[in-house]
Order: C-alpha cells, then sequence, then structure tokens
DNA sequence: TCGTCAACGTCAATGGTGTTGGCATAAGGG
DNA sequence: CCCTTATGCCAACACCATTGACGTTGACGA
C-alpha cells in the first residue's frame, strides 16, 4: 500500500513570485492590513494586492479561498494582537480591564480593518481565545456559571461595539487627520442654532470631547457592577 | 434678466419607468432596504435595485450621486426610524431609556442595513436631530453641559455599539435563522475541550444567552450612573 | 542521481460591478 | 403651443473577483 506524503506545513514548497517575494498566508495578511490604512477598504482588491505583494492578482487564491476568506483573516488578526496586548496579574478586575483596553486598542490600530471586519468576527480562531479567556478569568474569580456567561456577554459586546464606533469615525476621512477638529467645527457651526440649540450652545463641548473614548469609563462602570454581583453572593 | 426658475421639490415632473413605476427618493431607499433583508448586502447592487424598480440602473443616478450617497440616505433612514420609535414622557431617565431602545430595535429591525451603514452615521441629518434630541434631555434634566456632553456620549456610542455587533450576528447567515442554535451548539461542540475548557463547561449557558441581548442591561447601569452624578451637584 | 508529483505562480477569459455621456421624452410653465 | 428641464433609457468604460489551463519549481523516494 502506497503511502501517501501528507502535506505538511513543516515543510512547505517556498517558490518565488516574479519579483522574487515568499510569500506566506502571514504576509499577504499584513500586507493587506497595511494597504488597509494607507488605502482604506476600497483601495485593498486582489489586483493591488498582488501588485503590493509583487505577485499576481490570481496567486492569492492559492493561499485564501476569496477576498471573504482574507477578510475572515484580517478579523482573526486583529485578536490575535489583542491577545498579545495584556499582562495577566491574578487580579481578575485589573485583567478584565487590561484585556478590554487590549481589544480596544487593537481594534483602533486598525481602523479601516476594525470596520470592515466588525460582521465578520464571531467564531474566528483568535476571538474564541479571547472568549476562552474571558471565561476563565471570570470563572477563576469565583463568579457562578450563569454570571460569568452574562458579564461575558456584557463586556465583549462593549468592547467591540465601543472599539467599532470609535474605529469607525477614525477610518472616515481619507484626507489628513490633522484638519478634523476644524471639519467638525465647521459641521456644527453650520447647523442652524433655531433647529439645533442644544448642540450649538455645546458645540465647544462637543468638539472638545470628540476624540477621547467614553470605553474606559463605561468599562469601569461594568466592572464595578460585577464587583458589586461577587460581592452579595 | 431672465429669471431662472429654481428647481423646487414641490413641483417635481413625475415621469414613469418602463414598467410604470413612479419613481421618488423614498421609495429607492425603502427598495433598497428591502433588498438589503432579503439578499444581503452583496445582494444590493446597482443593477438589482433597478431591476427591482423596473428600472434602469442609471436612473438612480438621476436620485443619488452614487452608491456610496444612497448607503448615507439609508444610514438617514435607520435615524428616522429610530426617532419615531419612542415617546417623551417628561422624565429624563425614562425618555433616555425609551430613545436608547428605539435606536437598538431600529437597527435590529434592518441587521443588514445596519452593519453596511455602521460606519457612515456620523453627520446624518436624523442622526444629528438624534444627537440634538438626547443633549436636549440631558440638558432640561439640569445636568451641567460638560456632564451632558459626557453622558451623550456614553450613550449614543452604547447604543450605537450594541446596535450593530448585534445585528452582525443577526445579519450572518443568508439561511434561515431557525436553525441557528443549532450551529452555535455544533461550533462549541467542535472546539477541543482540552484548549477551551472554560467555554466547553458553560456551552449551554453561552447557546442560551446568545440570543437575548446585554444592552437592556448596560442601558440601566448607564442611568444609574447618570443619576447618581446628578443627586451629587 | 534522477523521476515524479504536488505546490504554487502566471496568463487569459468570464461575468458582474459602479459610473458616465448621449439621447429621447414627457410634464408643466410661459 | 412651444420650450425648458427633469427624468428616463441605452451603450460603453474601466475595474473587479474568480476560475481553469498551463508552466515551473522544489522536495522526496528509489
Amino acid at each position: 500500500m502506497a503511502k501517501r506524503v501528507v502535506p505538511d506545513a513543516a515543510r512547505q514548497r517556498r517558490r518565488r513570485t516574479k519579483e522574487g517575494q515568499v510569500l506566506t498566508h502571514d504576509l499577504i495578511v499584513e500586507t493587506a492590513l497595511r494597504m488597509l490604512r494607507e488605502h482604506g477598504a476600497a483601495g485593498l482588491t486582489a489586483r493591488r494586492l498582488g501588485l503590493a505583494l509583487g505577485a499576481d492578482a490570481s496567486t492569492i487564491y492559492r493561499y485564501f479561498r476569496g477576498m471573504d476568506d482574507l477578510t475572515l483573516a484580517i478579523a482573526d488578526e486583529l485578536f490575535a494582537h489583542a491577545l498579545t496586548g495584556w499582562r495577566a496579574t491574578g487580579e481578575w478586575r485589573a485583567d478584565l480591564r487590561s484585556l478590554g483596553l487590549s481589544i480596544y486598542d487593537a481594534y483602533l490600530a486598525h481602523p479601516q480593518a476594525a470596520v470592515l471586519t466588525a460582521s465578520r468576527v464571531a467564531g474566528r480562531p483568535h476571538e474564541v481565545a479571547v472568549d476562552e479567556t474571558i471565561l476563565a478569568i471570570l470563572r477563576t474569580a469565583g463568579f457562578p456559571d450563569p454570571d460569568a456567561v452574562r458579564i461575558y456577554h456584557a463586556f465583549i459586546d462593549q468592547a467591540l461595539g465601543f472599539a467599532v464606533l470609535d474605529a469607525a469615525t477614525l477610518a472616515l476621512p481619507p484626507a489628513t487627520r490633522a484638519a478634523d477638529e476644524q471639519v467638525w467645527q465647521a459641521t456644527y457651526a453650520r447647523l442652524p442654532a433655531a433647529t439645533h440649540p442644544h448642540i450649538a450652545a455645546t458645540a465647544h463641548l462637543l468638539v472638545a470631547n470628540m476624540n477621547d473614548s467614553a470605553y474606559p469609563a463605561a468599562l469601569d462602570l461594568l466592572l464595578a457592577s460585577a464587583t458589586a454581583q461577587l460581592a452579595a453572593l
């Protein structure tokens, strides 16, 4: 019986592209992330990605089933980043806080990717790893399973929700980010005070507020509530 | 000097399409919303939208500058729905709660549209109207402007964040929604318990939890915090 | 050393996409 | 009644994702 050699990632054939580039899954995902950052979501196409890699567009299909599959890989990459951005201390509230901010930061570090993949995160391997981590922290802290699951759910939804929204505003303008404040000031100024008196009255505060996130405060609120629940047991 | 007649929406020429349909901005947006619901984001194309309207794809460009412009109109429509879904009582906490849930419901009523437009809401007319309403409620309740702005920010980000995320899970499967629970149960079952012990231990709870939203509880938390702030003045 | 074969890169073609310019036509206003 | 303008259609353009055929390379077994 002929022993078929199972394809093994360890001994891959490393060929080279026309331009001499060596391709890997990771290199493609990284390049895609860079293109997203530099040219926005509309700038990430198979052809252009191939061009950036020094390869033909169709070559990408040797590594991913299609652009959709690539999107899933990008989503996964964001969570991989999130998992390396926090440190466990053993104190559950500190750990959750660190993990939440790490997720948030990973998203904000790649706003276009965050927006593009917002609806495709569920079930990605590293996203599942994050879920596992959150549940581990909560159950180790002593929360009974029903509470742990409820808090987990609120925690991850909150983190991703704020992250996606804040990333969205950050991802918006292809133009440089410097003139942003003036853009918004102009936007508020253009609103007729007659129809929007309350926005007009607080316009300066709204502009000043716009660049800091509401997430940390909301996260603290959630953690405080969880602390109270744990104490009530 | 010839007096140029300014185009006026009030006296439009209402022509008819080949199929006898009469087109309007609203009809196009409604049709687009229906197509999103029925065929998903990928199913909404200029040609197919034209087909559904009994019109040529290019005719859409008489009403919208492009598909992007149409997307903005769809985003606006969601907030228009949100504004009609709540009732003012005069009690600020009840009002905010009602408005928040109304925004959330409007998004969940059109999950695909919610996901598609998640990054394009800022500055839409009806979104601005929602902002104005929130600020009005808070300032009338007696919050000083800095607090009002901070709470407004947290409130709207929270509402939209949870809404977008929950809509994302709802928008995912082109298949019918009935078998969903089994899909997730299978997903969790496929996870090796060795690598994901905490998910494995709580799989049944996770599945049971999956269909109810964490938003109402989070909203109550925010309102309670705001109440405390107001009392401390 | 060499033959085999799978992995992987390229090329060319297909059908679908948003968008535009030209042209036809109907609806009112003068 | 005619003229302007809004609004419809058609044809064409450039680009897109995806696929199948084909060439090339490198690793491994004999």
